[in-house]
DNA sequence: CCTACCGATCGGTAGG
DNA sequence: CCTACCGATCGGTAGG
C-alpha cells in the first residue's frame, strides 16, 4: 500500500513539528537544537533531516498552520456580521481560542519570527499586516473619528493586539480566567473601557 | 589619581552593556556572541571577561537598570496623587517615556528573561510582581466591582500592560505616533474605551 | 534512517 | 605584586 508510507511521513513529520513547537516555545529556536529534537521524537539527528531539509524550514511549518488559522478565524469574524462590535467579539473570540488551543505555536510566532530567512518571513509578515488592516477596519468604523488623528487606527489596532497577543506570557490553561473571558474583556475594553468590564460582575 | 581608574572601569562596564542591550535586542541573547559584543567594542573577548564574570551576568545589567526605572516610576506615579485615574495616566506615561528611551533593554527584558540563571530571575520577577500589583491597585480603585469577578484584577491589569509592553514590537521612534500619545490611547482606552480614544480628536 | 564524523563557532580561560 | 588587557587556544557542541 504506498498509501500507507505517504500517511506515516506525514505523520512523522506532524510529529516532529508538534514537538518543536514545544521545544522553541520553551527554550526559543537558538535555545533548542535539533539533537534536543530528535531526543524528544526517538529517534536521530539524521532522522529530523530526513523530514526537513533545514531547522528553519520545522520552524516555519510550527507558524506557517496558526498564522493561516488566526487568518481564517478573521475571515470569519468579518463574514459573520456587518456590524464592527459583533465583528470585533467575533475575532477577539476566535483568536483567543486559537491562541488556547495553539499556545506554544502562538508563542514561537511572537518570538522567534526573526530566526525565520527573509523571504519566509516575508510571508508571515505579509498575513500579519492583513489582520492589522482587518482590525484597524473594524476599529475606524466603530469609531470613525480616529481617521481624524493621524496614525491613530494603526495605534489602536496595535493596542488591541497587544492586549491579545500578550496573553501568551502569562495565561494559565488551568487558572480562573478563561480564553472566553479575556476575549470579553478586551473587546469590552475597547468598546467602552474599564467600566465595561466592571459591568458584566454578577 | 586612583579615581580615573576607577571612573574608567565604570565608563567600560556602561559602554559593554549598552552595546549588549543593543546586540540583544537584535538578535536575541543566544543569536548575539560574546565575540559580537567584544568586536562592537572593538576591544578582545578576554576585555569582556575582565569587566563580566559571564554572559549572563551582562544580561542581568542589562536588565537591572531598566527594571528599576520602572519600579521608580511607578512609584513615583503612585506618590503624585490619591486620585486612580491620575495615577494611572502618570505610570502609563512614565513607563512610556522609559520604553522609548530604554527601548533595547526593554525589548531583551521582554524576550530573554528566561535567559538568566535562575536566582538572577527571580530577582527581577519579583520586581514584575510588584508593578503588576500596583496596576491591580489602581484599576480596583478605579472600578471596584472588578473584584467581583475571579482573576479580574489581575486579568485587567495583564492586558493593560499587554498595551503598552506590546509597543516595543512595532513603535516607530521616528513616526507619527509618539510615546506620549501612546500612553494617552492607552489610558483612555483603559478608561473609557475607543471611544475615549477618538474623543480626542481635534 | 543510523553511526560516524566535518568545518565553525560557542562561552570561557590559559600564559605572558 | 597589581591592573588591564592581548593572542591563542581550551573542552564541548552547534547545524549539517
Amino acid at each position: 500500500m504506498a498509501r500507507t508510507q505517504a500517511a506515516d511521513y506525514d505523520r512523522r513529520r506532524d510529529e516532529i513539528v508538534s514537538k518543536a513547537a514545544r521545544l522553541y516555545a520553551e527554550h526559543g529556536f537558538l535555545g533548542a537544537s535539533v539533537s534536543d529534537l530528535a531526543a524528544a521524537c526517538d529517534v536521530s539527528k539524521s532522522a529530523i533531516y530526513h523530514y526537513y531539509v533545514s531547522k528553519e524550514d520545522i520552524l516555519f511549518d510550527v507558524m506557517r498552520a496558526h498564522i493561516a488559522a488566526l487568518e481564517d478565524a478573521a475571515a470569519e469574524a468579518i463574514a459573520t456580521s456587518s456590524n464592527p462590535e459583533a465583528q470585533l467579539r467575533a475575532l477577539a473570540h476566535g483568536f483567543m481560542s486559537i491562541y488556547g488551543a495553539d499556545a506554544d505555536r502562538h508563542t514561537v510566532l511572537l518570538n522567534d519570527l526573526d530566526h525565520l530567512p527573509a523571504a519566509k518571513r516575508d510571508e508571515i509578515v505579509r498575513i500579519q499586516r492583513g489582520l492589522i488592516g482587518t482590525m484597524e477596519g473594524i476599529l475606524t468604523a466603530l469609531e470613525p473619528g480616529l481617521k481624524d488623528r493621524p496614525g491613530a487606527p494603526r495605534a489602536a489596532a496595535m493596542l488591541f493586539y497587544g492586549m491579545i497577543n500578550w496573553t501568551h506570557t502569562w495565561f494559565n490553561q488551568n487558572g480562573v480566567v478563561t480564553t472566553c473571558m479575556l476575549a470579553d474583556m478586551a473587546a469590552d475594553m475597547t468598546l467602552g473601557g474599564l467600566a465595561a468590564v466592571a459591568g458584566r460582575a454578577a
